[in-house]
DNA sequence: GCGATAAATGTCGTAATGCGATATAATCGT
DNA sequence: ACGATTATATCGCATTACGACATTTATCGC
């Protein structure tokens, strides 16, 4: 247990608490923008991310279930049930691996990929355009001393 | 509906996903960093948001319930079911309104002020410090030319 | 090679949470 | 003063993530 100092009144850094408030409201913002795009295009957000995620694994290496749950931050039974939602979908297939039988490969199928080609353009500008308070909102955050030197714009 | 361009093969823009990949992947680590913090100090996380909204109306206004949804980006009844469960563990409170009977605000109690000031550092430590790779993915996502010339640790 | 241990995936029940539809009360415009 | 609008609240439902447990396959020590 941490000293806990009781904060009487001003303990409370009011900049920084403004700072991570309006960093968290940008950041829901995303996430919401994001979840009405996937499901315009009729798919969830997860489902969405799952096909991110099977599309960029690195390396020409394959992309098991264990990955998927480490690189969506999941318990692997989610990821397993989340694979079986999309693939049920079809967004993705599994494949056996030859080489361990244990695991199950996970693949986008067309579908899957023209679906990601789809939403991937919408997602690029929303974030580089339509929510620059993103990116500001993060800087002002950290207090990024990179200066940032005019780069115009802003939004 | 757009056009759509059935995406034969390459439409997909492979460096532009692998960005929006990695932001997503900090960005949920962020966010579960954010459920174990809040949950360790026995709230959720939408709580500690709660929290976090409700401490940072802006200019001595008052905390509406609309306002809460409106920041948390969810329904107005979502709200209103969060403001249930926090009121009930005592870390809000509603008040009347005087001059408008339909609104009840919204504010913290000692203790959620407490559990705000315990919250705050530690997630400002986590974006600072701990997860920096956030900023990173960020600014390479949106492509920012800013140089972020050495900058070290890339961890 | 063989048994013990670990790893990878899968199954099931449960809890939390957000939403739509709907309800009620107060305010506003005219 | 009355219809329209706004603010909050209630209820049932669907989704989703989790813990606990189960099963199959690899791997390690010897």
């Amino acid at each position: 247990m941490p000293v806990t100092r009781k904060s009487k009144n001003g303990s409370l850094d009011w900049a920084k608490l403004a700072d991570l408030a309006e960093f968290r409201y940008q950041l829901r913002r995303f996430v919401s923008f994001s979840e009405a795009a996937s499901e315009a295009a009729g798919i969830s957000a997860q489902q969405y991310q799952l096909l991110q995620v099977v599309a960029t694994v690195p390396g020409g290496q394959e992309c098991s279930i264990s990955y998927i749950a480490e690189r969506m931050v999941l318990r692997h039974n989610t990821a397993v049930e989340l694979v079986d939602r999309a693939e049920k979908a079809g967004l993705v297939q599994r494949v056996a691996d030859a080489n361990d039988h244990r695991r199950s490969l996970v693949e986008t199928t067309p579908r899957g990929n023209e679906l990601l080609a789809q939403l991937v353009p919408v997602h690029l500008a929303e974030v580089r355009t339509e929510n620059g308070e993103l990116l500001r909102s993060l800087q002002q955050l950290i207090g990024n001393r990179t200066s940032l030197p005019k780069q115009g714009v802003q939004r």
